[in-house]
DNA sequence: CGTCTAGTGATAAGCCATTATCATTAACGT
DNA sequence: ACGTTAATGATAATGGCTTATCACTAGACG
């Protein structure tokens, strides 16, 4: 049996609300002021079972841990930008396209991720 | 004082030798065929030194470990394709610029970095 | 409301890539 | 060739992120 739980409405409520993907770290401390007392493993274990119902998906960008943003975004093809000072992570609802044909002779592109690096709007002048 | 090994030599060697960035233990695959008992530690320690000194430069994909290239290759700007089967990553010269203008309104792009994913010529009939 | 048990929270444990330790080996200047 | 000492190699230790444990809490259904 599910059960739905304080802890898991505020995890949602937190990266549905979010127009980027999140953390963990970012989504204890936004589910934090929902369920003051949430604990990390709650997050985790939350994490992965939204995402295996199909509710998050997971967004690895280079050198960096595990985000997380809800489905019905990742729907849409997009891209992410990382804020160099922030760490911060937003979405990038654009897509270069055409970009198949750069791989070596021979090989067939599945898929494609791009991330873009700068300062983000709070950081520009940081 | 800077010695000469033939543990350095031969990562050098393996580096410059690929066309494509190595991974820690694809390098030690490769040296090892120099210095058959090289060890992972004189590896980290190598390649550490390596970059430090500017010869190499760190790859980083998203969810992988570093791999590295040779600071050459590095100058030149260029993107990357790893293989979803052997997970090896090989070098895309080309790029589908004129990315800058994607990010959102009021952030600055410093750079990207763009990855494709799929098979690459030697497991695409696997 | 009472019962059952999934979920929680605090903490320990696991994982894994990388780094530190240290006795031994081997560059390199003399 | 010798001596100095940087570098090596085997292994232990580290650090972070994620998962497991387990007694306790609180959803949900009768």
């Amino acid at each position: 049996m599910q059960r739905n739980t304080r802890q898991k409405s505020a995890i949602l409520h937190a990266i549905e609300h979010a127009r980027r993907p999140l953390s963990p770290q970012e989504i204890l401390a936004e589910a934090s002021q929902a369920v003051s007392q949430i604990g990390m493993a709650t997050i985790y274990r939350n994490l992965k079972s939204l995402v295996d119902d199909g509710a998050l998906k997971v967004v690895t960008l280079p050198g960096d841990g595990a985000r997380y943003e809800s489905t019905s975004v990742a729907e849409h093809h997009h891209h992410h930008f990382q804020c160099t000072n922030c760490q911060r992570v937003f979405d990038v609802h654009a897509c270069p396209g055409d970009i198949d044909h750069m791989a070596p002779k021979g090989f067939s592109v599945e898929r494609h991720e791009l991330t873009l690096y700068g300062r983000c709007a709070d950081c520009i002048n940081a």
